[in-house]
DNA sequence: ATGACCGACCATGTCGGA
C-alpha cells in the first residue's frame, strides 16, 4: 500500500489556514505534520482539516509558540505525545497507524520540532543552544524507545533544525559558526541518527553533492535571488523502512506563496 | 553581518524564531 507523509513547518496553523488548504487540496498527502502551530490544543482548527478529509488529528500545542501536530486522512491506532528536557514545550507528537489504515504491520509516525537554539552557539551563555543540545543528547537515548511503539517500523520527521550536510546550507564554510551548521550540532545530531539506525530517506533522493535547502528566511530581500537555504526539515525512516520510499519532492514554490511561511512542505511515499 | 523580517500576545514592546 502507497501511504504519503508530508512535513511542514507552518508558523502558526490558524494564519497559515488558507495555503494549508491549497497545499492539502492539491497534493492530498495521507499524513500531514505540522510544526510551530502556535496553537493552544482547544483552539486548533479542526474543523478546516475535517472538511478537508483529514479527520484523524493529534496535537500538540500550547499558547503563543512552539507547538506540533498530526492530520490524517487515515485512521491512527494510537497517538501520543512526549516531553523533553523536563520542559512541557509542545515538541513532540506521535501516531501509529496499523490495520484499520490498511496497513498489514503497524507503523509509527513522530513528529518533531527541536530547539531552535537562539543566535550564540555557545552553551556556557546561550541558555537555548545548551537546551538544543541537551534535547538530542536525550533524543539519542530515546532512539530505540521511539522505534518500538512502531514494531521497528517508525517515520520520523519534522523541523529537526540541523542543516547536517556541506551542501544542505547555502555556504557551509560561512555557517560553520552560525547555529543550525555548528560541528558540535552536526555531532549530535549524527549520533541521534546513528543511535536508531535512522535513514536520511530525503538525501535518499537528492545526492549529497547537490544543494537542497527547506527553509529560506524571511530576511532576505528576494529569497529566489540570493537563494541562501537551509536544509532543517527531515524525514528519517528506522532501518525496516529503508527500501520503502518510492518518491521524495520539496515544494520549493510553497515558498512564494501568498503569507508564505519561512519554511516549505516536504512529502516522502512510501510503499509499505 | 546572510539579512534587518515575521507571528503571538492581557501588545504599541517583547519574546521566539534560525
Amino acid at each position: 500500500m502507497k501511504l504519503s507523509v508530508a512535513t511542514w513547518n507552518i508558523n502558526s496553523v490558524r494564519l497559515r489556514m488558507p495555503i494549508v488548504r491549497y497545499f492539502l487540496k492539491k497534493h492530498a498527502p495521507d499524513v500531514l505534520c505540522l510544526q510551530e502551530t502556535k496553537c493552544p490544543d482547544e483552539n486548533f482548527p479542526y474543523k478546516d482539516f475535517r472538511k478537508l478529509g483529514y479527520e484523524h488529528i493529534a496535537v500538540h500545542g500550547q499558547k503563543g509558540y512552539h507547538g506540533v501536530a498530526i492530520v490524517s486522512k487515515q485512521p491512527f491506532s494510537k497517538s501520543g505525545r512526549d516531553s523533553f528536557c523536563g520542559k512541557q514545550d509542545a515538541r513532540h507528537v506521535s501516531a501509529v497507524l496499523d490495520g484499520d489504515a490498511g496497513l498489514s504491520k503497524p507503523l509509527a509516525i513522530h513528529n518533531f520540532y527541536i530547539p531552535a537554539g537562539g543566535d550564540e552557539p555557545d552553551r556556557k551563555i546561550n541558555p537555548k543552544f545548551a537546551h538544543k543540545l541537551d534535547f538530542l543528547d536525550e533524543l539519542k537515548s530515546y532512539s530505540a524507545c521511539l522505534d518500538s511503539i512502531g514494531g521497528g517500523r517508525s517515520i520520523l520527521v519534522g523541523d529537526l533544525n540541523v542543516a547536517p550536510l556541506e551542501h544542505d546550507v547555502w555556504s557551509h564554510k560561512q555557517m560553520l559558526r552560525v547555529v543550525s551548521h555548528t560541528p558540535i550540532e552536526v555531532e549530535k545530531f549524527g549520533a541521534v541518527q546513528k543511535a536508531g539506525g535512522w535513514i536520511d530517506m530525503m538525501r535518499g533522493f537528492v545526492p549529497d553533492t547537490e544543494k537542497l535547502y527547506t527553509w529560506w528566511s524571511y530576511r532576505a530581500q528576494d529569497w529566489v535571488a540570493s537563494d541562501r537555504g537551509r536544509r532543517l526539515d527531515h524525514i528519517w525512516t528506522s532501518p525496516a523502512l529503508a527500501g520503502a520510499g518510492r518518491e521524495m519532492r520539496v515544494l520549493r514554490g510553497a515558498r512564494g506563496w501568498a503569507r508564505p511561511s519561512d519554511h516549505v512542505p516536504v512529502i516522502a511515499t512510501f510503499d509499505l
